[in-house]
DNA sequence: TTGTACGCGTTATCAC
DNA sequence: GTGATAACGCGTACAA
C-alpha cells in the first residue's frame, strides 16, 4: 500500500535493459526484438507495474485533457450533449475535465485558468458567460457550442432551417395562424435563427403569424404562470382560428400543452404545437409533442472533429494557426408526434 | 504562442532570487519578507507567469483530481447527481474526470486504470458494472452513490423510509389497496429498500397490497407498452377498489399518470400515484406527481466529506486506513402534490 | 529569510 | 536495437 510505485527504474534494473527501453516498448515496440518485448511485458506483470502519465505529460506534453464548462445539467439539452462529448472517449481518447459554470464571469475564468494550469489541450465551451473574444485569447483550441461564436470555432444547429420546417410543419396541419413564443435572444446567438427563421418563412409564404418574445422566467411555476397568461390572450385575440404554436423549447411546449389539457381534457383539434429539441419530455408527454430534434450525437463528434484537428496542428513543429474560425452547422431533424395532427 | 511557458526559473533570474523563494511565494508567503512578496508578484505579472499544476503533482503527488463514473445522463437521477459533484468545486477544489460507463466491465475496468495513471485521489462511482469487492482492491480511497457497497464507502437515500412514506401518503389518500411496481431488484442494492419497505410497512398496518416485480424494458415505448397491459390486469382485478400505485421512478409514474389521462380525460378518483426521485418530469407532468425526493445535493455533499476524510487521511505520514466501510444514510423528503388528493 | 541540490517518472536526443 | 544523459517544472530537505 505505502511501498512507492513501480517505475521504469524498477523495470529496468529487474530485466537489465536501461530506462529508455523500457520507454520504448511503449512508444514504439516494434524497435524491440520481439523476445525482449517479450521480457518486459513478464517484468511488467511480475512487478505489477501501473503508468503514471502525469510523468509522461511533464515530458512530453501531451495531457490529452480537455476542458469542458456547462452551464448546468438541470436543462437535459446540456446533459445531453455532455453525455455525448463523454463519450467520444472511445473514439479519440480523450479526457474530459468538467464544470458546471454558474453564470458568473469570474468564477468561469477562473474555471479557466485552472484548466490551463492543468495544461488542457483544447476547451469546449457551452457556457455564454464569457464572449467568444475573450476566449479566443487565451490562445488554445477551443470549440463552443450553441452559443456566439464570432472569434473562435463552433458547432450550431441550423436553428434557421429548424424553425422552418416547424412553420412548414403547422402549415401543413392547417393552422390559421401561426404563433411563435420564445425569450429575446440576441442576434449574435445561433438560437435567433429560430425567431429569424420563422418570420422570414411566415413572410415569404405570407402566413398571418405573431412572434411573441417575453421572458417566461426561470422556474417551472413562472412558465406556467406567464404560459396560462399567454393563452389567455391568444384566445381573446384569435377565437375562431386554427392556432399553430412553436414553442421555443420542448419543457416549455410541454408546459403548454398541460394547460390546453387541464382546461379542456385533451389537446382542442384547433391547436397545433411544435417543440424543438427532443427532449424525453416531448416523447414522454401526454400526447407527444412534435419537435425539432437537434442531432447531439453528430454536434458532439463535429466538435471533436473540430477540436482534435487545432489540437493536431499545434503539435506540427511548424502550426499554422486558422486564419477564420470554423463553423459547422448541423440540420435538425422535424419529428412528427401527435400534437400536429 | 510558441515562446514557451514562464517558469519559476524566469521569475527567479528576473528577481534575482532563487526558484525556491519563487515555490515559497506561492506555498508559504509568510516566509517572505513583504516586499519581496511584492516584487516576486510583480514579476509574475510582468512576465505574465502561468501555474504549471503539472509539474506540481510529479513534484508533491498531489492532483486534486477525483475520478467519477456514471452510468449514463440519460436518466435525470444520474445528471443531477453529478451537476451536484461537479458543483462541490467552489467547496472542495477538487477536479473532476467524468467518464460514462456503459455496462461493460472490461470498459470501466479501463476507465479506471485511466484515471489510475493520472494518479486521481479517490472516485465517486454511480455506475454498477463493477462489484465493491473489485473497487475495494483498487486501494484508493471510494464512494459509491447508490449501489451495492459492501467493501466500500457509500451514500445511499433511506429507499426503506421513502417507500415508508409513500405507502403512507397513499394510505392516507384513502386508497384501499396498495400496489407497487418495480423490476426484480438485487437485495443488495439500496433501491431494493424501496420493496421491502412497501411490504414491511403494509404487512405491519395490514394493508391489502401487491407487489409487481417486472421488467418494464429498456425504452420508453417498451415501457408504455408493458405499463398499458398492467393497468388493464390491475383494472381487472381490483375493479371497484380505489387504488394507490407506488412506482419505482418518476418517469414510470408519469407514464402511468398519462396511460390513464389518455384513458379517462383526468386521474380518475379511484388512483392515487406516488413516484420516486423529484425529476423534474415529476412537477411538469400534466397533473403533478407525488414523489419521494431525493435530496442529491446533501447526497453529493456527504459524499464527498466521505471521500476527502479518506484522502486526507491517506496524506498523514502514518494513515490509517478504515477497518470498516462507512455507509452513510441520507433521509427522502416526501413531495406531495396532486396525484394523492 | 533565502539558497543549494536533488527527486518526482517519463520522454527526447544523440550516441553506439 | 539499445543506452546514457539531459530535459520537463516544481517541491523540499538541508544548509546557510
Amino acid at each position: 500500500m505505502n511501498k512507492k510505485n513501480v517505475t521504469f527504474d524498477d523495470i529496468a534494473k529487474y530485466t537489465g535493459f536501461s530506462k529508455t527501453t523500457v520507454s520504448r516498448y511503449f512508444n514504439n515496440p516494434d524497435s524491440l526484438t520481439l523476445k525482449n518485448q517479450q521480457i518486459i511485458a513478464d517484468a511488467l506483470a511480475a512487478l505489477d507495474y501501473k503508468e503514471n502519465k502525469v510523468a509522461r505529460i511533464l515530458a512530453n506534453g501531451n495531457t490529452e485533457f480537455i476542458g469542458v464548462i456547462v452551464p448546468n445539467l438541470y436543462l437535459h439539452y446540456y446533459s445531453e450533449m455532455l453525455n455525448r462529448i463523454l463519450s467520444t472517449y472511445e473514439e479519440y481518447g480523450y479526457k474530459f475535465l468538467v464544470f458546471v459554470g454558474d453564470e458568473n464571469k469570474n468564477i468561469e475564468r477562473q474555471y479557466i485558468s485552472e484548466l490551463l494550469a492543468y495544461k488542457i489541450e483544447g476547451m469546449i465551451i457551452l457556457s455564454h458567460t464569457i464572449s467568444s473574444k475573450e476566449l479566443a485569447s487565451y490562445n488554445i483550441p477551443i470549440v463552443t457550442i450553441e452559443r456566439e461564436d464570432e472569434y473562435v470555432c463552433s458547432v450550431n444547429t441550423d436553428n434557421y432551417m429548424g424553425a422552418v420546417q416547424a412553420a412548414s410543419l403547422l402549415v401543413k396541419s392547417g393552422c390559421d395562424i401561426l404563433i411563435h413564443i420564445n425569450s429575446p435572444v440576441p442576434e449574435n446567438v445561433p438560437a435567433y435563427g429560430r425567431i429569424k427563421g420563422f418570420e422570414d418563412i411566415c413572410s415569404e409564404r405570407n402566413v398571418v403569424h405573431n412572434v411573441i418574445l417575453t421572458q417566461l422566467g426561470n422556474t417551472f411555476e413562472e412558465n406556467k404562470e406567464k404560459l396560462t397568461q399567454l393563452v389567455d390572450e391568444i384566445e381573446d385575440k384569435y377565437p375562431n382560428k386554427k392556432k399553430g404554436i412553436f414553442m421555443s423549447n420542448d419543457t416549455h411546449a410541454n408546459i403548454l400543452l398541460n394547460i390546453l389539457i387541464r382546461k379542456y381534457g385533451t389537446l382542442p383539434d384547433n391547436y397545433s404545437i411544435v417543440g424543438f429539441d427532443n427532449s424525453p419530455i416531448s416523447s414522454e408527454a401526454v400526447i407527444p409533442i412534435s419537435t425539432v430534434g437537434q442531432q447531439s450525437e453528430l454536434i458532439a463528434d463535429e466538435a471533436m472533429k473540430l477540436l482534435v484537428m487545432q489540437m493536431n496542428e499545434r503539435k506540427k513543429r511548424k502550426p499554422v494557426p486558422l486564419k477564420e474560425p470554423i463553423h459547422k452547422i448541423v440540420t435538425p431533424i422535424l419529428i412528427r408526434r401527435e400534437t400536429t395532427m
